[in-house]
DNA sequence: AACAAAAGTTGACCCAGATCAAGGTACATC
DNA sequence: GATGTACCTTGATCTGGGTCAACTTTTGTT
């Protein structure tokens, strides 16, 4: 549903306060935003944004996983960008965008309205430069993903996609081992994201299945069983690949 | 050659002070900047800037054309960002980049001192927002690449290769007819810039050329023909594509 | 439980673009 | 004007991953 609700939760009690657009306000910057902030939820598969609409709002994502997709005249599309919690979406001084936003999993977004908002990042410069070092953040996994999707064969970006899983995870969950992970998308859906097609996704996890580097408990669940092995398959050198 | 040299253009003269970092200063602020300036030249080939170095300066290009790339374990690389006249170089709250900055042609650069730069971008609001402005349209393009190296085939991206140069030129020169435009860079880079080997290149170069969409007067300067059939063949919708 | 729809797997085949190889061309240096 | 070197072109061949197609598994609905 887009329809926008009032807030239910208090700011300082939010999952994602310490990362998102608000990490560096104190108190009082923090009452600022919470007085012109909605919530907003998204199901699966719903379009957030189209490409070229008026952003009437901007927002930080609560809870669940968004994609930013361009398409081509004759329908083939690439996905440019993953949501997680506490990514942003809009940009001060844009009144619109260039891609599609859409739901992958169920989301939640935090709303500001596009004109409040920029008033706000104005006058607050916690603010905006929690947004200027959101945007490098990207820019940053953008040429990471460059690199992939120009230069690595089928089995490296699968390796590289299953490692930025492993990555983003402990980040999100502090938990020093990660097993029982979970992909947050559908073949389809990663094949998009790693400028492959569904039946190449399908034949490269298999093929790491077989030779025992991960291991599946269905369709989305999976294990990681030799993280080294898994690193060796990224074509990353030791220190580069994706950091985030 | 790398060794500083004062600045001997004055920054109201200067080529890219309406496009640059420091585009919306006005004279006072200007003035700061002109204090902490030098100029940097650079032969083309030449690296300026090795991935993971600790970065002592931040720049704008204020001639030539410099290259981002991004290299694999096994020497596959990879540009992922291109540096024309009023780019930037380095972010505020980054020490280190990790990618290479090279020269692709012979370069002048614009420098500041990081630390005297950063505390100039805290104290000057005009700085700091058309960083955010620089590093958004970087994100933009970055955005367009990934469409592109993900999901075009070989001629299409060197269609929007030569489309990105007309506009480029259009934008620099201001003359509505671009005859004899000039590639900035050797078929292997471009090659490297495009996620092709330097044969695939050429190949299409060659075969726009029959088709007589382009034509060629060296081996680096042409003219396109019939810019409605180069249109054509980038695969961009009429209103997408690069917008810079 | 039966059925339908969505998601995923697997095999056969094909082709765009990589790879390998051999020349050709333009410019710099002596 | 000869020699070297960087750059580019062109042809022959190979192959990773796309395409097409059939089928299986899971999930959701009545």
């Amino acid at each position: 549903m887009n329809v926008p609700l009032r807030a239910s939760v208090k700011c300082s009690e939010c999952p994602i306060r310490h990362r998102a657009v608000c990490a560096r306000c104190d108190e009082d910057e923090l009452a600022l935003l919470e007085k012109v902030k909605c919530y907003r939820s998204y199901q699966a598969g719903e379009v957030i944004l189209w490409r070229g609409e008026d952003l009437e709002f901007v927002a930080s994502l609560v809870k669940g996983v968004a994609s930013l997709s361009k398409t081509l005249e004759d329908g083939r599309t690439q996905m440019v960008g993953l949501l997680l919690p506490s990514d942003f979406i809009g940009r001060p001084g844009r009144e619109r965008i260039d891609f599609d936003v859409t739901a992958t999993t169920d989301v939640t977004l935090c709303c500001f309205e596009r004109r409040p908002f920029e008033r706000i990042v104005h006058e607050t410069p916690n603010v905006a430069k929690r947004l200027m070092e959101l945007a490098l953040d990207e820019l940053d996994s953008a040429r990471d993903w460059m690199l992939l999707l120009g230069r690595k064969t089928a089995r490296e970006k699968i390796a590289t996609f299953i490692e930025m899983l492993v990555r983003r995870s402990t980040v999100t969950d502090f938990n020093g081992v990660q097993h029982d992970l979970s992909l947050p998308m559908t073949r389809d859906q990663i094949a998009n994201y790693l400028g492959l097609t569904l039946e190449t996704v399908s034949r490269q996890f298999n093929a790491l299945k077989k030779e025992g580097i991960i291991s599946f408990s269905d369709r989305r669940r999976f294990e990681v069983r030799d993280i080294a092995a898994l690193h060796d398959a990224t074509g990353d050198d030791a220190d580069g690949g994706l950091i985030d």
